[in-house]
RNA sequence: GCCGGUGUGGUGGAAUGGUAGACACAGGGGACUUAAAAUCCCCCGGCAGCAAUGCUGUACCGGUUCGAGUCCGGUCACCGGCACCA
């Protein structure tokens, strides 16, 4: 009989749907819990690609064994549906966002049955279904109510093209992370959430949680915390000018200062200023630069004197110029500095180019040269009072000790997070829950009129003067205060796309609660996620807003940890053959459903797997796919050659035992690629051998997380099915017998000096004399050892034996 | 510039300090077949050799070790993240 893969595909997939096996039960007592989630998928027009199958499929082969297991598994699928494609598609084809929406997630969803995956589809979420983003809102109403959502005017990165306002986070190299168009400054009005509250417990909690260490380490660099000292330099005019600085050892050595173009004070100097028009010229020059030109012009330092005010060096006592420079950013620290250029390149660059005094106070470089900013024991201090001859490390503690005792400077803490700007120009997004009164200021719609619903628009054209197209919907936009009654207006802002998934994972616990974004009950059965794999490009975006999320609903009593994810891992890229990108522009994209309907979803799982390291990008072949599926047909083919003999059979024992070790500890650590390649041994090994009824049993058991439609095929067809009265999936997975997985002889590599000199076959555990004995009769090894007497043997068990000789005397 | 990562056959990739190249793809040979496909079996890093076998080989240079793809020091190349963060 064939193996027709796609007659017994539909079989399998009509009747799981029929039998709901994949149903996660909240409060099931009997067994353990396993929360498995991928990040769900963005439904967009083009369908699934390939890079969906492989974090799915991953996720899928692990929580089919947590099931087979013993445990409890909660493996949902949802949609992450509101964003900039489908609104951009509705524009150009003017249908609305929802109809989009609707369809593209049906066709996600048919893709994702065509794969078999596990999901619970019972729990599916939709970021853009009213009863979802309902608690999406009622989640700002309550960080706004706990003062960390503010709304505030300040410079933000604006997208040119779409015309819409952008967080820190999806700024890449100054152009705008989506549609690669230059991002500029302007000054808007926007909703803000105080994500940098909480920097110092997203950085410590890293801590406790089992996320692989790079995206760790990205989010700490991200937060960038560093500490330093605050310190007051007194200006000529009174006014005391606060700087932050990493380096307070150095202060002997500063000879400037410098502010940000935007700095207050300067606003404030302004008419004491004699060359005022000059320092208004370079402020109105600096907001006109884009990102892109601010970094492209980091070579060339700028700026402007201040003429008329200075400053004191506090430790000196010398008067010093001030300056204004856009290389000092206002969003950093205190938007001001002390000058170094002895020790910091910047200064230096800035020193040189205005021909400032540079004066060194670490030894050890040659600062006419360059800034020496080697921090090293090595560092010496000089021309420093009373730091002169400590090292740097010891010199910035004591110099903070003077700052805190003469009252003008203190140890500081800082963070290169920001906070999270959080609204949208944007018609396809949560509505922002607010209503600006003339007399009360904003004010919350209240919890009981949530979900406020985006309004039927005609045009969802993002306007030019950079509004929302909801501010055009008057009958919508003007509304009475629900304070005082009075006529009042909603906010027109949308939520950015990081909002909805900002805690999904929670709605998947309890995905039709009407009253309250998750239950008690439920959240303390399901949380937190034991396992969440998804991208690392998500690194400081969603996965960094999360986890801010979860913690202000774990400071409100919403969650019980204060971590939303236990253990988090990530995948590489599907990269197109040849190893690059794959784009439409380049032709190289594969979609999915030719993979199956040419070899069927197993082969597609499998491969997919099997392609290589799962935490680094590969490329995608056409023609590899074929090894996958002949290793599928030769598995189908065993039903022809296996014996009657029921159990695991003697010759194939050490085979069966050894594989089940390996699949077993490599799916747990994700490395399903080998887990893959020990199932592809054993199947030679049963060529070679012939298998038995027992034999074929643990193979389908192991292979039915990765193959499930086929497996179960096969075990229905050898009449398994009828003899546990259950589907595989459902058995309980293999155990191994460690005294089984080892075999009586075994192979050993024979070594003179290092160098392999033959191989011998010996009893297992043979002792040193033995495997000796057995090395000298190997012809090879003979030879080398003619003439040569051994001086020492070096035996590792069942492996090598290693025997240093030297010439005979 | 800073922080990570990677470098192994024609290709994708395996190797708790212990027989480098598992497992596959491609390629070559054979069996079956009227033939092709499919299937099954064998070979497949380089150099030399009919072969047995020998030498050599994991980006490069050096070190530690009985033994290094793996550990240490240095160099080069590529990939990812951050980037005037004081």
């Amino acid at each position: 009989m064939k193996y027709d893969f796609a007659a017994i595909e539909k079989k399998w997939q009509a009747r799981w749907a029929e039998t709901k096996p994949y149903a996660a039960v909240t409060g099931e007592r009997d067994k353990p819990k396993f929360y498995g989630l991928i990040e769900f998928p963005y439904p967009s027009g083009q369908g699934l690609h390939v890079g969906h199958p492989r974090p799915f499929t991953a996720m899928d082969i692990i929580t089919r064994k947590k099931r087979m297991q013993g445990y409890n598994v909660l493996f949902p699928i949802g949609f992450d549906a509101f964003g900039l494609p489908t609104e951009n598609y509705a524009i150009k084809n003017h249908v609305h966002p929802a109809a989009v929406t609707k369809h593209n997630i049906e066709n996600f969803t048919s893709q994702l049955k065509m794969l078999g995956y596990g999901f619970d589809w019972d729990r599916v979420t939709d970021t853009t279904d009213p009863s979802y983003y309902k608690w999406t809102q009622w989640i700002f109403l309550q960080l706004y109510k706990h003062g960390l959502a503010y709304k505030a005017t300040m410079p933000v990165n604006w997208c040119t093209s779409c015309k819409c306002v952008l967080a820190n986070e999806e700024v890449v190299e100054g152009v705008c992370e989506r549609c690669g168009s230059p991002v500029i400054r302007k000054e808007k009005s926007q909703w803000m959430l105080a994500i940098t509250k909480y920097a110092e417990r997203l950085l410590d909690d890293l801590e406790d949680v089992d996320y692989i260490e790079r995206v760790k380490i990205q989010q700490r660099n991200w937060i960038g915390r560093s500490t330093g000292a605050e310190v007051t330099f007194r200006a000529t005019n009174g006014d005391g000018i606060v700087i932050y600085t990493t380096r307070a050892d150095t202060m002997f050595g500063a000879t400037y200062m410098v502010l940000s173009p935007e700095h207050e004070l300067v606003k404030k100097w302004l008419p004491e200023l004699a060359n005022a028009e000059e320092v208004e010229a370079y402020q109105r020059a600096a907001a006109a630069k884009s990102d892109l030109e601010r970094t492209d012009l980091a070579k060339d330092k700028t700026g402007v004197r201040l003429d008329g005010v200075r400053a004191v060096n506090p430790v000196t006592g010398k008067e010093i110029p001030i300056f204004i420079s856009d290389y000092v950013l206002s969003t950093y620290g205190t938007g001001a500095i002390m000058a170094v250029p002895g020790h910091d390149q910047r200064d230096w660059d800035f020193a040189k180019k205005f021909g400032l005094p540079i004066i060194e106070v670490v030894s050890g470089g040659d600062v006419e040269k360059e800034a020496f900013v080697a921090k090293d024991d090595t560092a010496i201090m000089t021309n420093s009072g009373f730091l002169n001859g400590k090292s740097v490390k010891e010199a910035i503690p004591a110099m903070i000790e003077y700052l805190e005792k003469e009252g003008i400077g203190s140890a500081k803490v800082n963070y290169k997070l920001r906070d999270w700007v959080f609204s949208r120009q944007r018609y396809w997004g949560e509505p922002i829950p607010m209503v600006l009164c003339p007399d009360c200021g904003w004010v919350c719609v209240p919890e009981e009129q949530l979900p406020l619903l985006l309004p039927m628009v005609e045009s969802y054209e993002p306007t030019d003067d950079g509004e929302s197209p909801i501010s055009k919907m008057t009958d919508w936009v003007n509304t009475t205060c629900p304070k005082c009654g009075k006529s009042a207006k909603r906010e027109t802002d949308t939520m950015p796309q990081w909002a909805g998934s900002s805690w999904y994972f929670l709605r998947y616990m309890d995905p039709h609660n009407d009253a309250a974004p998750v239950s008690k009950e439920a959240e303390e059965y399901w949380g937190p996620v034991d396992w969440y794999n998804g991208g690392m490009e998500h690194t400081t975006l969603h996965l960094l807003y999360s986890r801010f999320w979860h913690k202000f609903l774990y400071d409100i009593g919403v969650v019980h940890t204060k971590e939303p994810y236990a253990k988090r891992t990530s995948h590489g890229m599907i990269l197109g053959e040849g190893g690059e990108k794959m784009s439409k522009s380049r032709g190289n994209v594969v979609n999915p459903n030719d993979i199956v309907e040419q070899y069927g979803a197993d082969t597609m799982r499998l491969h997919i797997m099997f392609i290589g390291d799962f935490e680094k990008a590969v490329s995608w072949s056409n023609e590899a796919v074929k090894g996958s599926k002949r290793f599928l047909d030769r598995c189908w083919n065993l039903m022809d050659m296996v014996s009657d003999e029921e159990g695991i059979s003697e010759k194939n024992a050490a085979t069966v035992h050894r594989t089940i070790r390996k699949v077993t500890s490599d799916i747990d650590e994700l490395k399903m690629n080998t887990a893959i390649a020990a199932l592809m041994t054993m199947v030679n090994e049963f060529y070679a051998n012939g298998l038995s009824r027992g034999d074929l049993k643990a193979l389908l058991l192991l292979l039915s997380p990765f193959a499930p439609h086929m497996t179960e095929e096969m075990w229905e067809l050898m009449g398994f099915a009828k003899e546990t009265g259950k589907m595989a999936m459902q058995n309980p997975w293999p155990e191994f017998d460690e005294s089984k997985t080892v075999a009586s002889t075994v192979e050993m590599a024979v070594q003179i000096q290092g160098k392999l000199r033959g191989t011998i076959n010996v009893p297992t555990d043979s002792d040193e004399s033995a495997v000796i004995a057995a090395a000298k009769e190997n012809e090879r090894v003979a030879k080398a050892l003619e003439g040569m007497q051994i001086v020492k043997t070096i035996l590792v068990k069942n492996k090598l034996v290693n025997l240093i000789v030297k010439p005979a005397s």
